[in-house]
DNA sequence: ACCTGAACACCGTTCAAGT
DNA sequence: ACCTGAACACCGTTCAAGT
């Protein structure tokens, strides 16, 4: 049992995308920094280095690690509309889990292999729903850059707490109050249902190429 | 005229603006450090910090400028809609004459001053138009979202240069290659018309409030 | 062979010394 | 009074010295 020597885990590089994501939900992406990480895995900054190439390189893992967390699943017989609405809730709900970290999911390149792979997977669910893979791969861009957009903001509404109104005359702090006020579930659901529907509508006319 | 001395400006806050969004422009977010912008204009570091309180206060005095570039006109008589969609064709104009430096403006937050003003500036030019002022508040984050997602995306493919697909084997890059295709000019006009057309019948139907 | 401390080339910002 | 160089407390990463 070797006593005297803590009962730390052996580094791998998903135990540090771990420990780094932990330390992004917990102190923002700022904080994330080599020497943090590796003092809060009771290793030397150096050693970090023999399982990860860089500090990107645990970015991007963490990434990979936030994309997982999103359920492909759909209630049967839905077809991909319904499909769309699950992906869409699961996703909001992994952002809202993780407020700090999804900057890094929206900044996330489209060329970077965990999104990559992300997207491999959500065109075999939409495969496996009966939808036409091609009309996927038309219009996906359209609803996933609503979701992307709309969980960015209320991520970052989120972390802004109201005491925040400093500085700022009546006026401002209550557009600033609207402001926050327009993201919120009702107003995702709603949007949701706009781009659905209006996909679909598109599809039917068979105007989905673009 | 005092020959010898060179002739550049006296510093102040908006021409160290000016240069750190060129600075932005030419290299990269990650290259705006107070030290290069400093040397950029040929002062000493801590010069700046005599018209700019942080790092962080240039950023937002990019943004800015940023947001001071979309122009706020439409055609008369053409109600919200037709403004929605000037606004919109506005907004990604500036955002493709400043790709690398759009990421700012996704990441901005609501509550940041220059942010809050171009909400002023918006909400009275929709009021002007004789749209329903409540109506824009309540749903501009829906279109806003498309608007500043889809954008995210587009100017981040539009600094990937295709000579990437150096480690990628033949299905992924293809896939990739196909992700890529997807933002375009027709994908954001497509994406608005839905959007567009989506909030003009709920409002039409009364049910604009969320 | 494997691991990692020291060192290098950077940061943003404080503060006190210079004019 | 105004300006700014030196210094402080950080970075990510290289490299060679340690085992």
């Amino acid at each position: 049992m070797n006593p005297g020597t803590p009962e730390r885990p052996r580094l791998s590089r998903r135990l540090i995308a771990e420990a780094a994501l932990a330390m992004v939900d917990r102190r923002g992406v700022a904080s994330l920094s080599v020497r943090n990480l590796a003092a809060e895995l009771g290793a030397g900054t150096m050693s970090l280095y023999r399982h990860v190439p860089s500090r990107e390189a645990i970015i991007r893992d963490v990434v990979a690690l936030l994309l997982d967390e999103i359920e492909l699943t759909a209630p049967a017989g839905g077809g991909w509309p319904e499909g769309a609405r699950a992906v869409a809730r699961s996703y909001r709900a992994m952002a809202l889990r993780h407020p700090r970290a999804f900057q890094l999911v929206a900044g996330a390149s489209n060329r970077e292999p965990p999104v990559v792979s992300y997207a491999r997977r959500l065109r075999a669910f939409y495969a496996g729903l009966g939808g036409s893979v091609e009309a996927f791969e038309q219009n996906w861009s359209i609803l996933d850059s609503f979701e992307t957009g709309f969980l960015l903001f209320e991520t970052q509404a989120l972390l802004e707490s109201p005491h925040e109104a400093e500085a700022m005359d009546a006026e401002t702090s209550e557009l600033a109050r609207h402001m926050a006020a327009t993201v919120s579930e009702s107003a995702y659901e709603a949007g949701l249902e706009i781009i659905v529907e209006g996909l679909a509508a598109r599809l039917d006319r068979g105007a989905g190429r673009l």
